[in-house]
DNA sequence: TGAAAAACCCCCCGCGCGGGGGATGTCCCC
DNA sequence: GGGGACATCCCCCGCGCGGGGGGTTTTTCA
């Protein structure tokens, strides 16, 4: 996949942690793809030892399953993504390069076009009245409609927006800029 | 607080100064924060000892207690600052990385400004995760206790932020500052 | 040295969320 | 006229959240 992208140059390849981290000493790649299950070493540790040895370094991880925990994990070791083996080619290439220019990319399995998550208008204006605590049928009472076309907008955001709950949409909406915390 | 802060990376920790000795050998950190107070050894000797191994290795002296004598004491030793423990979490990350881009730092006491509604250093670190999409147990795995912890940290969250559920935490989280849509 | 705060863990329970199916009517534009 | 995006509304169902209790141990600090 990767040697046919002419933007991505595939410098080095290991076949378990310590091939892999001699392999970032000497080639200094910008993106490491690292697999999560590899032969004698957990992919975390390996993770941890990159990080530790250059902040420039700026790892993927590529697990066959993504677990929330084993992604929440990634994140908070210093990857900068996680990407399940099963995405197509598109999605992969795409992930690496916005990796490379200092992006993150963790859920891209089932919304292909996330770089600009436009919502509409209405999903908008429901986003911007989740930081309040209100329940879908308040919600709706709110906005003048059932709480029923709440949970359609709901769904419709989640899958946009690539979060699962409530709490992650309002999240990744301060994180898009899509909500700002100076004006409500 | 300094696994929350994204410009930082926490790579060691020690319990006394023999373990601290070894840390730095190993990990050759930017910056060491050093407790005056430790078991077996007097802190201003691990100083002498890391400054001796090494002139890169900043050192801030981090204590309970900041007598005006301790922290002459500290900058005739080559230590970089003196911080007292019960300075908040803006007032360390500054100080560490202003050390680390090779300043100093010795003003003990600080700002009482500080509106925040306090939550502990666990509540914030929880807090922190919220906006990921992560159940209770998940978001225990992810912080190494359980999910009936986390829940418990929940309750507290949203008690001191007026929250009633994870999504208006966040959201307050956000408002007050407490989150920053910058870390990645 | 002792009280207070913080961090950790457990129980029960109701119901609302999130995910899976749908449907209908309105625009707009090719 | 037909396709597509948008907005509205409905069903079922499982389970995890949030709220109410109850604890212990460790750390902090006066």
């Amino acid at each position: 996949m990767l040697s046919m992208a002419p933007e991505i140059s595939s410098i080095a390849t290991a076949t378990d942690g310590n091939e892999a981290l001699t392999a970032c000493e000497s080639f200094r790649p910008d993106v490491v793809l690292l697999d999560l299950r590899l032969p004698g070493s957990d992919g975390f540790q390996v993770l941890d030892k990159i990080r530790r040895h250059s902040q420039m370094i700026r790892v993927l991880m590529f697990s066959s399953s993504a677990t929330s925990a084993e992604v929440a994990l990634a994140r908070q070791h210093g990857a900068s993504g996680y990407l399940e083996k099963s995405v197509d080619r598109a999605t992969l290439l795409a992930a690496i390069t916005k990796v490379a220019a200092g992006g993150s990319c963790f859920r891209s399995t089932s919304n292909p076009h996330h770089s600009n998550p436009d919502l509409s208008p209405r999903e908008l204006e429901v986003l911007s009245h989740l930081g309040r605590g209100l329940g879908n049928d308040e919600l709706g009472l709110a906005l003048g409609v059932s709480g029923q076309t709440i949970k359609s907008h709901l769904k419709a955001i989640f899958q946009k927006l690539g979060a699962s709950c409530r709490a992650e949409a309002v999240s990744r909406g301060y994180e898009l800029g899509l909500l700002n915390a100076s004006r409500r």
